[in-house]
DNA sequence: TTAAAGTAACTGACCAGTCAGTCAGTTACT
DNA sequence: AGTAACTGACTGACTGGTCAGTTACTTTAA
C-alpha cells in the first residue's frame, strides 16, 4: 500500500518546480530511445512515460499527442551540432583531406555514437508516415549536411588537391558509409551480431575516399607489365 | 448489395485452383510493399489482403499470423539472385574493376530498383523487433553479400590491380552507398523530395571507389606547385 | 512557528477506437 | 451433390487520449 518504499525514481532529490523544466527533455530522450528501438507505431506511450519516470498523464501535460511527441523528438534532435561543423569549416587551415577527416570524426563523436545517432534510422523508417516532418528534416539537416560536405569538396577542388567530381552526387556517396555505420548500430548490430569497430571503419572509409582502390593510376593507361 | 459489379480484381480470368498456387506470392508481394511503406506495426492486414485482392480471412488460410507473414516476406525475398552474382563472379574474365561495376549494376537492376529494394529499409526498421529473423537475414544475405564483395576485392588485390586494404571493412564501406541508394528511394525520396539519378549516382560511386578524391598521389608527398 | 488555504505537478482508472485473429456461412468449381 | 476456396461480421485485447482526484510544495495569517 504505502508507496513510500517502492519505486524511488533515479533522481529524486529535486523539487517539482525545477523538474518541470527538465521534463520535456527527459520525455523526448526516452521517446527517442524507444522510437529508435521499436519504431513509432510499436512504441507505447505508457513505456515512454515509465522510462522517463512519470505517468502517461504527465506526458500529456507536455505533449498534445503521440505525433506531437514524435515531432518534438526530431526537432529537438536536429537543432544542435550542425553549427559546430560550420565553424570548424570556416576557420580551418590545413589540407582539405585533413578537414574531411576532422569532420568525419567530429560527426561520429557528437552524433553517430550518441543517442542522436538513432535519428537517421528513425527518420528513414517513418519518413513516409510523416511527410511534413520528413520535409522539415530534409531542409534542416540533410540539405545542410550535404551542403557542408559539398563545400569541403569544393575547397579541395579549388586548391587542386581533389579531382573535379560531381559535387552533389559525390557528397551523398561519401556520406553514405557514415550513415550506414550509425544505422547498423541501431538495427542489426543491436541483435547479437558482431559489430564493426567504428574507428577502424571510419579510417578505412577515409583511406578509400582519398586514394580509391586502384594501386596506381599509371597501370590503368599502360598495358600491365 | 450485389457484389457482382463491384471491385473486380486485376486478374479475374483464372480458376480458383490455379489461383491458390499464386496466392502466397501475391500476398507476400502486397505485404512487402506495405511493410516497406508504413512499417510492420502500422500495416493493417485488411489492407494487405485488399491489395492482394482478397479478404482478410483468405490471408489466414495461407499464413498463421502477422508475424508469419513478415517472416515469409523476408524469406521469400531473400532466396533469389545472390546465386546469379556468384556465377558471374566465377566465370568473369576481365579486370576486377570491370567485375565490380558489373556486379553493382546487376544488383541495382535485379534488387535495388525492384520492390526487393525495400528489404534493406524493412529489415533495418524491424531488426530489433524480430531478432531471429534478423539473425537469419544476416546469415543468408548480409554475410553472403559481404563475402561476395570481399572475393571481388581479393581478386583485385591478388592480381595487383587493387591496393591491399582491410577486406571486411572495405566491403562494408563500398557497399554502403548502394544500400543507401535503395534506402533513400523508399524513405525520404518517396515524399516529394527530388530524388537522385541512380545511374549517375552509381557511376560516381564507382569512379570514387576506384580513383578516390585525390588528384594524384604525387602531390601528397611533394610540396604543391 | 505553525497551521490552514491555495495551487501547480502529477497520477492512474477509465473510455473509445482500432485491429489481429476466428469462424459460420457463401460461392465457384468439379 | 460435394468440396475447396473464399468471405466478412464478430470479438477480445490493446492502447491513445481524458480527467477527477491526489500529492508536494508555496503562501498567507494567526
Amino acid at each position: 500500500m504505502s508507496s513510500v518504499e517502492i519505486a524511488l525514481g533515479t533522481i529524486p532529490e529535486i523539487s517539482r518546480q525545477r523538474r518541470k523544466e527538465a521534463r520535456p527533455a527527459e520525455l523526448t530522450a526516452a521517446a527517442l530511445e524507444l522510437f529508435v528501438e521499436k519504431g513509432f507505431a510499436a512504441t507505447r506511450l505508457d513505456d515512454v512515460a515509465a522510462r522517463a519516470g512519470v505517468s502517461k498523464g504527465t506526458l500529456y501535460l507536455y505533449f498534445d499527442s503521440k505525433e506531437a511527441l514524435f515531432k518534438a523528438v526530431i526537432l529537438e534532435g536536429v537543432v544542435p551540432v550542425l553549427d559546430a561543423a560550420d565553424s570548424v569549416l570556416q576557420n580551418f587551415e590545413g589540407t582539405s583531406a585533413e578537414l574531411m577527416q576532422q569532420l568525419m570524426e567530429l560527426w561520429w563523436r557528437l552524433i553517430g555514437s550518441t543517442p542522436l545517432g538513432g535519428l537517421p534510422k528513425l527518420m528513414i523508417s517513418e519518413a513516409r508516415n510523416f511527410p511534413e516532418v520528413a520535409a522539415y528534416y530534409h531542409d534542416a539537416v540533410i540539405s545542410r549536411g550535404r551542403d557542408l560536405v559539398k563545400r569541403v569538396l569544393q575547397r579541395g577542388v579549388d586548391s587542386g588537391e581533389f579531382r573535379a567530381i560531381p559535387l552533389e552526387l559525390a557528397a551523398d556517396v561519401l556520406f553514405a558509409p557514415m550513415l550506414m555505420l550509425a544505422i547498423w548500430r541501431h538495427s542489426l548490430d543491436a541483435c547479437g551480431v558482431v559489430a564493426r569497430d567504428p574507428e577502424a571503419y571510419i579510417k578505412t572509409h577515409f583511406d578509400l575516399a582519398l586514394h580509391g582502390l586502384l594501386r596506381d593510376e599509371a597501370s590503368m593507361s599502360k598495358p600491365e607489365k
